[in-house]
DNA sequence: TTGCAATCTTTACAAGTGTAGAGTAGTCTT
DNA sequence: AAGACTACTCTACACTTGTAAAGATTGCAA
């Protein structure tokens, strides 16, 4: 069981959505891709992604001269990853004192509460049936 | 109206805990009440809690030979910077969606989910009445 | 007043991160 | 086959972060 906890940088996320939305796909795509955001040159795109590389959050495998990139790990892993630094930081850990905290601090809408209840609702229900996985 | 948003790095968070916890205090006070947690010795500390001032992170006033330090941000305000950087990177800056996602994808109990349900449903009462400040 | 203990200052260094220039190597076109 | 493209490789450099040793000061105790 992989409980590996993915902390990327500023300039990884960036790189990585691109990649999620084109993979798999060359560096000079991804170069472009960002222009616009980030006006990176190609040099430096590349040698993020190498690290990337380095680091297990990218794969490769060259074919002729071209380097095709694919993600290593996916959204839903770089987001808990992100959440994970946040909450272990600042709320020792606790998942839910973070989430009052959201709710306290940052004044949400009457159709963003209401949708987050009815969230909130369903998941019990189905919680109260199902076994924790 | 200053909207600034801190990032402190691992080491930051763990100082300036220390410093909320004692300030106005020295920094062999920080460096002893670390030990245990970090084993960190006390130059390492002053460091540090030196560059935290260069930052705006924390503040002082030499007395003597005494360099008390306080905190120049509150906790609240160090959490809302570890949550706004979450926010950005992995969630493109929507709130809702990543408390979606913390519901979703970190099984929380029955219990916690009925606290956060009855907290909503409090919020939902009071922002119906108040106006947004 | 001399010396010791407590505290601060200066300097350093390795690893990580952001950024990129310059050069090399395949490939396509004429 | 030579030139032009395209994509890749190598090397570098400044800034930040974590970590700390060694030296300078200050204040108190004897």
């Amino acid at each position: 069981m992989t409980k590996k906890n993915y902390e990327l940088t500023e300039a990884e996320w960036a790189i990585i959505q691109a990649v999620w939305e084109n993979e798999p796909c060359a560096a000079p795509t991804i170069q472009e891709e960002l222009l616009g955001r980030k006006s990176w040159h190609y040099s430096t795109v590349k040698t993020l992604m190498d690290r990337m590389v380095t680091k297990g959050l990218l794969t490769t495998k060259r074919i002729r001269n071209l380097i095709p990139y694919r993600s290593a790990i996916t959204r839903v892993q770089a987001q808990k990853g992100e959440i994970m630094r946040a909450v272990k930081r600042a709320f020792d850990g606790a998942l839910t004192p973070m989430m009052q905290f959201m709710l306290d601090e940052h004044n949400l809408s009457q159709k963003q509460l209401a949708e987050m209840e009815s969230l909130i609702r369903k998941k019990r229900r189905r919680s109260g049936v199902r076994k924790k996985r």
